[in-house]
DNA sequence: TTGAAAGCGCTACCAT
DNA sequence: ATGGTAGCGCTTTCAA
């Protein structure tokens, strides 16, 4: 038995080979076995026995070169490659966009830039040599350069966030419900002034999260506590605990922009002495690995990051299908609450 | 200006074009662009010119499909998602492959398998088509069944610490002296019944940590204190300390096979009451980002992951280029001992 | 429904 | 050193 696209010889099973053995022209073979119309059902399932038989995978260049397709799709990561060790978000969010191409026989281009100039020219790459179909823009900003980019380099992309003047297919999760859902969580608790640290202006997750901090605290009747703007790092969570100890009068709890930064401001205060849930309580957003690993348990809101990357290939894939239709954008259920000990009631 | 590899009336420039223009025949400039000998120095520079001014970028699939070439290399992953996740070591791994390979024009198509059959079939997949040009094996096992694998389908690989019979170039990272440089470091502070929690049985890392860690306690004179066999994750840790607690006379010093491994035997312990490192001083291996989070921070040898990704690529390449000749293997320094506070005298 | 043949855009060989 | 041309292995059009 011949699978691994080797006939007896040694050769490589060409389509010729498959169309001869089945008694049909190439062309007949092509379209039986690519589920085109214009075959017998008889022909195709007697070509199709022919390949299975043979072990024939068509060659994926000859293909690209004739079908003008790459059957493959772009991943360009901006980040340092410290800042990404550090961020085990980016994983499980992989696996799904893998997961996804492969099922529908697309392979999965990662590249990594750690500039703007660099990852600009990626995409300028990508496109110019026609290596991928389309690609994914993840973490979208919010006028985001690489919208236009993308665009004028003629590539098909999906974006996830974007606003609504984004041109491509979009897969929204909106991480509004779960901050909502913490905020409420300490609000129950007994909380009456809750901070934020947040992310970097021009990130959608920070400008999203933010605002509904603080409309939730409003619709509770509440002032927003106060406000510290960093970053999504565990670094950035550091030097909001310093601020944080700094102050005059402290919230009782403070919600951040993600895990890893809740575990910095965590940690930094803990050093300095601070009891917590006890002095105050601290929640995250993301429900990455490390949150159990810490102590106390960070309580937090776990997003579903696979299914992320497994949606924006489908909805990729999706679009290139049916270049003609618009495809409907996605929207994704937030994920769910999980309480743990960095959050309890208010020292009083 | 056309840096796009579009031309001005919106159709791709050819290499045709930039012959045509340059006033050569189609193989002069192609030629002339590849370095390829057989052109005037002054051809090659008017070609290039012009191919510049165009913004020509050749096609990939004509290219491949000429050439027999993919221009790209393959990574399996074989890991689920969660574990994936919670492994930091894949991020600077991966940048450096990504950028190694990106220098010499190479993608890297990336794959994700969850399980044996799984991989299996991702290799068979990328040979029959030949999507990639070779690929990367890492985290290679003792006897490892995928170099018999990848060897009967015909792809070009490059393995990593793997055993002298493997037929593919290798590179190696040795993790010995790291282990030894952690035992001495052990001794030095006085300690003299030093554990060890290893990793699964199979894998190279396991045999080489466990083997040194005997070999430099017998160096110094001591017995090899308990020995734990695990996994290299958190919760192999977070066992280990449970067996370390039900232990009659327990070893002041434990090594851990890795940094997660580390941080779940600490944090168990922790858990249990055990002040660290008061009364145990324990130490881990890889260097990764959560190493400097947690409370005491952990002692450890940082390796380099992000260079040991680009020498594989680099090596892959180089082999590539000259198929006849067989290139030598790499060796690369093992990385250095970061001292933290997570070791400490022994107790007495 | 089927088959023949013309591309796809390069590389590589063989003349010149 | 150059230029013509035959592939590479498919898809796709167009006749039959």
């Amino acid at each position: 038995m011949a699978t691994n696209g080797l006939s007896f010889d040694g050769r490589r099973v060409l389509l010729s080979d498959v169309a001869r053995l089945a008694g049909v022209a190439i062309s007949s073979a092509s379209a039986a076995l690519n589920d085109r119309p214009g075959v017998s059902e008889d022909t195709r399932a007697r070509v199709r026995a022919v390949a299975e038989g043979l072990g024939y995978v068509a060659s994926l260049s000859a293909k690209s070169l004739s079908s003008k397709r790459a059957f493959a799709v772009g991943l360009v990561i901006h980040r340092d490659a410290e800042v990404l060790e550090a961020d085990p978000f980016f994983g499980a969010y992989i696996a799904g966009v893998e997961r996804a191409a492969a099922a529908r026989g697309h392979a999965v281009v990662l590249q990594i830039a750690e500039d703007d100039a660099e990852e600009v020219r990626r995409y300028e790459e990508l496109a110019a040599t026609h290596r991928v179909d389309g690609v994914l823009i993840n973490e979208t900003m919010d006028p985001d350069p690489r919208i236009q980019l993308v665009q004028g380099l003629g590539l098909a992309a999906v974006s996830v966030n974007a606003g609504p003047d984004c041109p491509f297919p979009n897969v929204s999760q909106d991480s509004g419900p779960g901050v909502a859902e913490i905020v409420e969580h300490l609000i129950a608790l007994g909380h009456r002034d809750i901070g934020h640290v947040s992310g970097p202006p021009g990130y959608t997750h920070t400008h999203r999260r933010e605002d509904v901090w603080r409309s939730t605290l409003a619709l509770a009747g509440l002032r927003p506590g106060p406000l510290f703007r960093g970053h999504f790092t565990y670094e950035a969570g550091r030097h909001a605990a310093d601020a944080w100890l700094g102050l005059d009068t402290r919230p009782t709890a403070v919600v951040c922009v993600t895990d890893l930064c809740a575990i910095g401001f965590m940690l930094r205060l803990q050093e300095a002495g601070v009891t917590i849930p006890g002095e105050i309580s601290v929640a995250g957003f993301d429900g990455i690995a490390m949150g159990t690993y810490v102590q106390p348990g960070l309580t937090t809101f776990r997003g579903t990051p696979r299914r992320l990357g497994e949606a924006m290939v489908t909805l990729l894939l999706d679009s290139l299908d049916r270049p003609d239709e618009t495809v409907p954008d996605v929207v994704l259920p937030s994920g769910r609450l999980v309480l743990r000990a960095s959050t309890g009631p208010p020292a009083s």
